[in-house]
Parts: structure tokens; sequence; C-alpha cells
DNA sequence: AAATGACTAAATAGTCTTATTTGGTCATTT
DNA sequence: AAATGACCAAATAAGACTATTTAGTCATTT
């Protein structure tokens, strides 16, 4: 039974898209032709303007589904792990899977040998904007359980995590090499950072755990659903 | 009673020096020449080279400058405030003199717009081992004295302070407006950081926490020293 | 109907020449 | 003796022209 033709061309398109992410890694974005994936993704170079009308929409559509799969991954690991489903769970399996990801990391280290000019569309404030927004609502409902301490306020602590997290990610390519730590070591520091710096002043009770892990659930869910439909729209 | 040559010489090369430095901050690096540095300085664009050499020389000599009054800044603000003294008290005012100095604040965040082609001497991963190794001398001494605690190894103590520092100073800037804050209050959460994520499980007794105050001295001291003598030969 | 790859206008890169600017020098001025 | 600023070789920028490459198109092939 052959393949239906609509999965076909899902297919081709995935193995183009395969294509551009693994040129960028090697040549970086600027250096990376049409010509270049075609011959790489095994097809005519103008079968790649049957998926996307421009060479900006088929990088659009790559760095979508660099997300998409960022959030997959980071669905999956949260749920392997039995303290994933906390905001040090999320903080941890984040930057873990986001180091699993060279493309993702070469764009939030605006690593411009990789990146180039594929950079300036990444970086909008109001998407960043958004995705603060998400999260706070996400630390509001901590805050309300008792999870986190409250004497500090939401966009405090907002920043404190963003903080946090921005250190541990950035300075890892920055130390000298005799400072350096593995990622999972690095990923549990952390962790640990953030929960000491959050940690409510006494326990919450069982009920309120089991209810933030149902509102993370949700979280990760509704970024994933965020992305949902534009990266339907695509890869077509 | 004329000031003496040498004060008056030295006075120019101040002069010579804070002129380059607003220009760079207004041109940046690149565009700055000797000719608009000796002009902004009420000097003749041959006296410059009779206290440097190059060009290079010159602004080597303010990166030291800057370098050495940030230090001096730094012991300032820590004398003055009565936690000073302490890990919390060094990062909170490290940032925030670090903050009220823009060149440096450019280096460090890498602004290409602002130190160009300056920024290529300024990132030596040997001189930022050096420093780390001077702080986890420092960072040694308060976990030996149980001011901090002591079940994470060293060198992974002197990750974590660096990220958190490298994170709140960097995500300052990264921020949307509506996300950010104060540098009074980003400084103090901070330190409020800091002091959790390193804090021992039990109180340390007062003698420990005196003779800590004597290793910070210290530790400021090597490292305004460290940079006196280079400035001494740098400005002449 | 779908995939292909030759074609082409536009973009980019390379080369050469000319014009301008700049770092550093040093004869002249103070 | 020290400060100055005109001078100049080298560096950089600009412009014109040529060569090459690339994104996108579409007639041809499958």
């Amino acid at each position: 039974m052959p393949q239906p033709a609509a999965a076909r061309r899902h297919e081709r398109a995935q193995r183009i898209l395969d294509a551009a992410a693994a040129l960028i890694l090697r040549w970086g974005y600027n250096k990376t032709t049409i010509d270049d994936i075609a011959r790489q993704a095994g097809v005519a170079k103008g079968t790649i303007y049957l998926h996307w009308n421009t060479r900006e929409e088929l990088f659009g559509a790559l760095m979508l589904r660099e997300k998409a799969a960022l959030a997959a991954d980071l669905r999956a690991r949260t749920a392997a792990d039995p303290a994933g489903a906390t905001l040090p769970g999320l903080l941890k399996h984040s930057v873990l899977a986001l180091m699993a990801r060279p493309l993702l990391k070469a764009v939030l280290l605006r690593d411009i040998d990789i990146v180039g000019k594929l950079a300036q569309g990444q970086h909008s404030t109001a998407a960043y904007a958004e995705r603060l927004l998400a999260f706070q609502t996400y630390l509001e409902f901590l805050r309300q359980h008792g999870l986190v301490r409250a004497d500090q306020s939401l966009a405090e602590q907002v920043y404190v995590v963003s903080a946090i997290f921005m250190g541990y990610f950035t300075v890892a390519t920055l130390m000298p090499p005799e400072f350096r730590l593995p990622d999972d070591r690095l990923a549990e520091l952390l962790a640990e950072t953030t929960r000491r710096a959050l940690e409510p002043g006494s326990d919450a009770d069982p009920a309120a755990r089991e209810a933030a892990a149902q509102a993370f659930a949700q979280y990760l869910d509704r970024s994933i659903a965020a992305n949902h439909e534009q990266l339907r729209q695509a890869i077509a």
C-alpha cells in the first residue's frame, strides 16, 4: 500500500527542513543557499517552492518547527522526571532541552556565525513579552497556592527567574574551560538556585502540589497549542 | 604657586582619557579618531603621542583606568554599606558600580556599536580565569568559616555566583520594557538570590563574620593593587 | 499533475582606480 | 623644553565596472 500523497508531501517538507537545519549549523544561515538545501534534501530546487514561497518562509517554518520540537521535548522530559512538573523542574529541563537543540541555542546566544541575518526576526520584544506573560500566569498560580514565596512582587519574581535562567544558560559558553561544568550538573544547579531563591517559608500541602502539577501541564499545553496552528500552516 | 610639571602632565593625560571615553560612548570606538580626541581635550594631536605611542596604547590605558575606577567605586560603596563586606554585598555593589560605568558595561555586554574592535583585547580568557581564581580564594575562605554552604564543590559555587551575576546583569537589557526594574531593586534581588543560593544550614559565629570582613578587604585590596602598577605605567 | 532544472533579473562578490581619511612623525613655533 | 599642526605613507572608503552567484520562475519532462 503506497503512502498517501499528503503524507509523502509532508515527509518531503520535513526532509527539506532537516537539510536546512543541518546546513545552517555547518555553514551558517548567510552561506546556505536554496540550491544547497535542495541538493542535500535530494529534491530539485523548484520543488522547494512547492512548499514555501520564499527563502524567508522556509527558514521561518524551520524556526517554528524547532520551537515546537523544543516544547515537545520539554514535555517529555518533565513527564519522565518525578520532580519534573515543578518550577525548578521546568527550568532544569528547559535548559537541557535547549542545549540539545544547537540551532535554538545559537539563536538565543545570538551566535552571529550561525544565525546571521536569521536572528533579526527571532528576537521580537513582543513575542518575548508574551512568553513572560504566560509564565507569569503560572507563577501567579504557584504564589496563590503557597508554593513560592509571596513577599516579592509577581513582576520581580518573573525577573528573578529570567535572570537565573539566562545567567546559567549564557555563562555556560563564557566560562574559561577549567571552570566549566557538564550540562547535567549545570541544570541541577540552576534548579537548586531557583528553588532556594523562591522557596516559601513553610511547606505547601499535597493538594496544592497536585493542583500545581495540573497548572504546569496547562502551561505547557498552552504554549504547545500556541504554536500548533502556526506550524500546521507553515509546513504544507 | 604654579602646579608642578608632573601634575600638569598627569592632569592632561586624564583630560585626554576623559575625552576619549566621552567620544567612544557617543560615536563608538571605531569612529573615534585621535584628531577628535585631541580637539575634545583641547590639545594638539601630537601632544597625545607625548603620552602614548599608539592609538591602541591610549585606549588600553583608558580601559585600565576604567577598571581601576570601578574597583575604587566598589571599595567605597561596600565601605559605606553596613552589610557591604559580604558576598551578597560584593555582588550588589559590583552590579551597581558596573552599571554606573557605561563603557565597561558595553564591554561586558559586548555592545558592538560602542566598543567595536576594542572588545577584542578585553575578553581574554586568561584574564577572566585569573579573576575567577582570585574570587575562588575568597569564596574558599567563606566556606571554611561556615559562611556559605559547603555541600557543593568550590568550583561549582564559583559557577553559581558567576551565573547569577551574569544573569542579572545581562537580562537587564533584554527584558521587555514593561518587565524592567530599577537598578537598585535589581541589585537587591541579585544579592538576595545569591544569599539564598549559598546560605549555609546554620548561622556562623560573629568571629567568623569579622574574619570574613577582613578577607573581603584583602580580596578587594589585592584586585586594586593588581592594577595599580599597570595603571601607573599606562598613564604618564 | 507533479517534479524538474534551465533560465534570468537581481543580488552579491571581486577587481581596479581614485578619493579621502587617519595614525604617526617631526620641523617649526612658543 | 614642550606644544603644535602641517605633512605624508598607509589605510580606508567610494565608485565604477566586471564576474559570479542566487532566489525565484516557468517551460519541459516525467
